[in-house]
DNA sequence: CTGAGAATGAGAATCAGACTCATTCTTGAT
DNA sequence: ATCAAGAATGAGTCTGATTCTCATTCTCAG
């Protein structure tokens, strides 16, 4: 769980012009428990068992949160995004998917972060986000 | 255009046991001629003004190309899928995508591609195949 | 407490991508 | 060159994810 996440995510939605909403709420919340991405429909069954939300409003509250940057959005190539809470410290993990059985394994490794870094700033490419995936083979499925 | 490529592909699918066929050739075609990654919309758009190929085609022979391991598949977050074809020698490319205008720019980093073989050694992952997409606004729309 | 504007819910509309099947090519064998 | 078997193709249908619409409900400043 991350409280300071949520209250943050609320606070920054709320200065973004934005009224509260039972819908957004429970999708913070949830999203705050989270140690990896989700998919929408996910996030439906998740809220459902504790409150029905619709399938639109959580599209909407994605959507929104992204663009405040609160969440980010993954995306491993099967044709469902998912999202998970964005870190405030600016570290963040990547995503190793196997495709032989499909988990999804988050890592983070210093090293690459700092090798993007330097790609995006000798571009000239104001960078806002990145996403590296891996395709390939877990150690069980081996 | 790269012709090589165009008859090594060719060759491999035939190796793979597939008859030739001419929605399949022309796509080959098209992708060997190609900078950077195209959608299948595109694709079927750029075929059709030469000789009209179904969107099934297209779709089965980037399929099969794909798992072959001749093109690569390129998911810049919008929901549509890219392809572009894979270089033999094992170099190749990323990208980076401007929010704003929404352009495609492909580059390569040799460090880069270093610290993600070590990611994937290190948490002794069989990686196949990896993406990494930055996001950010570009020189001209900065 | 109230009205204006925002958020939500339910379902329709879109759009990418997968599937079906009848028809048309390819190719190895004759 | 001819043929049959199997493969590839095309057109359309189907599915599932995401977006849109609009009537209803909620939030919040006044």
């Amino acid at each position: 769980m991350d409280r300071h996440w949520s209250e943050e995510a609320r606070a920054i939605v709320r200065r973004a012009g934005h009224n509260r909403g039972a819908a957004r709420d429970a999708l913070i919340e949830l999203l705050s428990d989270q140690d990896c991405a989700l998919s929408v429909a996910e996030i439906e069954t998740r809220l459902g068992a504790q409150r029905p939300v619709a399938r639109a409003s959580v599209y909407r509250a994605v959507e929104l949160l992204h663009s405040l940057h609160l969440i980010t959005r993954v995306d491993i190539g099967d044709g469902v995004a998912r999202y998970e809470r964005a870190a405030y410290d600016h570290s963040h993990h990547h995503h190793l998917v196997c495709d032989s059985c499909g988990v999804l394994i988050p890592f983070e490794d210093p090293g690459l972060e700092q090798a993007i870094d330097r790609v995006g700033a000798q571009l000239g490419f104001a960078t806002t986000e990145h996403e590296v995936t891996l395709h390939g083979t877990c150690v069980r499925c081996n």
